[in-house]
DNA sequence: GTCTATAGAGCGATAGAC
DNA sequence: GTCTATCGCTCTATAGAC
């Protein structure tokens, strides 16, 4: 029974996202992927030209349900405190896809826009707090963010003594009233 | 000639040091290591008991390291600023030894107390600036530095245009000015 | 203490039948 | 469009000779 097809490219992507958040990168294997989809690991290159080829459509996938996200999230008041808890939320629930939409270096130029939209999106929302330095706002709150979900993955808060546990919100006002300060 | 020894801990743990930083983690394997220092895969089994323990003890060496660095980072002024461009400094001249020392988490007890270490360092220079909360502080920083040197790693301001390049220091300014209001 | 040999497992990717 | 079969490569770790 070869001819009607038993999967598509769509099917293919939700069965990797699924199976990297299970496995991790390095579990999301072709083999794997096909065993889950019932399939040989041959007939995924029907869709898929490589692994990175995967790997970068699952990233995609990630930066577009931040950026889904990120829009959804709420008033302008609140505006750079509601895109940071978000952000974390999304980071926190979805480790590995995260991780992937951080380091994945393979996409090409259409795939790039989905990432330049998120960035854009930051950078408007931080007008009202930085004006014309919400650019590089932006950047240090994202790597504020970023570094707090490394710290959290490296696992720093549970190895010694006299560390705090919830730093993010500390952080965030530190961040805002320094902003403010600098504007 | 089997018996006079032809290596030791030490000379392995460099070795290995070395090539993490040529051919990162995955590319130090107990072959290539072996190879490079013209033994068998084998004979390293007589100094590390498995490849995850050698891996420990070049983090460990990392975590040393960067301790000494930023014992030595200059003065009490500007206390904050120097122990954060040590920390960017080893991170970008030793990525792979960096991130290792960030991310192992397989070290034992002593072993521990080396990062131990590091963070009472850290917390204690932060005093001056931040007073009592200088815990939350420290967090925050290395937060925030830790986050920088994953966007430098991701390559994101490459990317896209519109993102400023050189984010560290407006950053920590950002930082500093927010620590003082909260103090 | 180092060696040879090997077990035992993983992987991405390709060729060609159907 | 999916299959079987397989190439060619990676790896950690163990057993036992010397």
């Amino acid at each position: 029974m070869p001819y009607p097809a038993k999967t598509s490219a769509g099917q293919i992507l939700a069965a990797a996202v699924d199976l990297l958040e299970r496995e991790g990168q390095t579990g999301l294997s072709l083999r794997a992927l096909a065993a889950e989809l019932k399939l040989t690991p041959n007939a995924l290159y029907r869709y898929y030209p490589s692994r990175e080829a995967l790997l970068a459509a699952v990233a995609v996938y990630g930066a577009r349900t931040l950026l889904e996200r990120q829009q959804s999230a709420a008033g302008e008041e609140e505006g750079m405190a509601a895109l940071a808890r978000e952000y974390l939320r999304f980071a926190s629930e979805r480790p590995a896809l995260y991780e992937l939409y951080m380091t994945c270096d393979s996409l090409n130029a259409e795939q790039r826009q989905v990432y330049a939209q998120l960035w854009d999106l930051v950078v408007a929302r931080l007008v009202p707090l930085a004006g014309p330095r919400s650019p590089e706002a932006a950047m240090t709150l994202w790597a504020y963010l970023h570094g707090l979900v490394g710290l959290e993955r490296s696992g720093v808060h549970d190895n010694g003594e006299g560390k705090p546990r919830h730093t993010g919100e500390f952080g965030l006002r530190v961040l805002m009233a320094g902003l403010q300060t600098l504007r």
